[in-house]
DNA sequence: TTGTATGCGTTATCAT
DNA sequence: ATGATAACGCATACAA
């Protein structure tokens, strides 16, 4: 019944220990201190049990030592890979780490940066698929406590990590044209989003520069996810049976292709070549194994926790400062058989 | 350079309006007033950017209307969708959730329970793998605080939400066993856990209550990960390839095993029945779809959340609660042909 | 309705 | 080395 003991405060502590506040704070805080006051004091705190209070330590330091991390969807496991590097980063540098997920609603991130302007976080990485320009106002107000991660207009004044998807989707196209592939689908994202906008930039930019007609007719919006994915490839096929490989815009996405392609079977990859982009670990172990782009999301977080980190800790300059990362191809079984085909006259 | 501006406080804003603070906070804190004062309040609030500092406020309210979840991994999409509940559940009520992985390091709960002690969240919801007498004795001296989703020991005095997994188990072996499958081996994961008892109890259960024989050839352990499910089929297969079937401890290691046996050309379900536990969305769409038993994952969060903030808003009673749910076996392809054995003499 | 003053539990400054 | 005391920014009990 009566186990609603009230937690011991430094106070308490100091009064048990028969000191100061202010020495019991040192000693708390500090290693130092002579050994016979940081006995008793140390034997004072085990008895009554105290933990020092966060959110008053918060309130006078003026910090936290929390930051957060804000992705889109946390079901998308490239985002748990990012996350877990982060959270090692950040408790290396003793800060802790929580976990946001937007779960695909814009108001997610307006949400985490509330978190921010109200103290609850030190900090915030943020990753936003379409960062409107009312967000990235927000973000520039709060530059220096916050790092995005992805494409925010070039000349926003934050700090951000950033890679050349555009590139990306580019060389993973390229790559199925050097395999003898001329008719690719393409399934792109949530449209409106910055993603869905590089990754079909890549895909037009490939083709064209290889001579090729852009057939609209192949390509086809969904969103960033399974569903999506499975549910395209329906629409991409209806009266396009000629398709000898699809692109798509991220590794999620294309596992729901795969899987309606085996449903109609058609083969992957001896009808059609699938590539995917972001590199998640289930495209090692899927069959066919899955080829992609990694966009180097586990090293994407490591600088955006650096950049970050050094901002809070106070070492940094005043500019923005961005970096870019370079994808790399990874090509597995889902693209590999060759195709020969007529050279176009 | 001088964009270092300080926040504003309450006090400022109750300057700039000619108020006196203590107005400022009923107009922030309740929509009451009269519309003159109430205008030249919010005025002022505008045009200062005053946004509440949210640690000053806990620590007055002693109340951060924030909580926790912790899971082992966050890599496993079951807790995913866990917290994608028990954020919905939690927003509904006012509070925040992060969530907190402890990427199967036991350490990992015993710093979210830290979190706790400082105050940093109100509350938690925690699932542990593997509930050792330390780490019961602290949730139980937090309780009121903190909700176990999962197994902790009968008598432990915490709101606690568990399933009987140890009967899904049984159910999942029953339902090969009534497909005429016949030698069935057991993927296991983690040893030590509490998970690994439960399944390993059931699947014993259901042989002996069949009067199969235990064939401890059939059972090896892992861990609760696609690599795991991958490697242990190897082990599993060494000198049984009569084997018929294999119950896998959970989705995740069904999906490495998956991936193994069409490496070796072993048909799914054809030759070995695959039969796994929590029934994650990737069961739905691989290929063959899934077998499985859920778990109910989300009824669980919801009822998890539902305990824990109804302590936390003081509207429970004294004594710690429990409540269980019924596994439900899911059939789907990887389980499903038919195979007649000769009735046993 | 509005203003004043005290306390929430720390840390930090300044004497001692 | 230690102790007293003033903030940190807000909420609230009480007075006006």
């Amino acid at each position: 019944m009566n186990d609603k003991q009230k937690r011991a405060t430094i106070v308490d502590v100091a009064t048990r220990a028969g000191v100061s506040i202010g020495t019991v704070s040192r000693i708390v805080n500090t290693q130092a201190g002579p050994e016979a006051t940081r006995r008793r004091v140390l034997d004072a705190i085990a008895d009554l049990e105290y933990v020092p209070n966060h959110v008053a330590r918060s309130l006078k330091r003026r910090s936290t030592e929390q930051i957060a991390l804000v992705v889109p969807d946390i079901a998308n496991p490239v985002y748990v890979a990012m996350a877990k590097t982060i959270q090692r980063e950040a408790k290396e540098r003793g800060f802790r780490l929580s976990l946001m997920s937007a779960n695909d609603d814009p108001g997610g991130e307006e949400f985490a940066l509330d978190s921010l302007e109200q103290m609850r976080v030190d900090g915030l990485i943020i990753c936003s698929l379409k960062p409107t320009r009312k967000l990235v106002e927000r973000l520039e107000r709060v530059r220096g406590r916050v790092c995005v991660v992805g494409s925010v207009p070039e000349e926003a004044r934050v700090d951000n990590v950033r890679v050349d998807s555009a590139g990306g989707a580019q060389g993973a196209v390229q790559h199925l044209l050097d395999g003898g592939r001329r008719r690719i689908g393409f399934i792109n994202g949530t449209p409106g989003t910055v993603p869905a906008g590089t990754r079909s930039l890549g895909y037009r930019r490939a083709l064209e520069e290889n001579g090729l007609h852009v057939d609209e007719a192949l390509i086809v919006n969904g969103e960033f996810s399974m569903a999506g994915g499975y549910r395209s490839v329906d629409r991409l096929l209806a009266g396009h049976d000629e398709l000898d490989a699809i692109f798509c815009a991220n590794d999620v996405i294309a596992f729901g292709a795969m899987r309606r392609l085996r449903e109609l079977g058609i083969g992957v990859p001896s009808q059609v070549a699938l590539v995917g982009m972001d590199d998640i670990d289930l495209g090692k172990i899927s069959t066919p194994t899955l080829s992609t782009v990694s966009l180097l999301a586990e090293e994407r977080g490591r600088l955006a926790a650096e950049l970050l980190l050094e901002r809070l800790l106070g070492g940094a300059a005043e500019e923005p400062r961005k970096v870019t990362v370079t994808p790399r191809l990874i090509v597995r079984e889902s693209s590999t058989d060759y195709i020969r085909h007529e050279v176009p006259a």
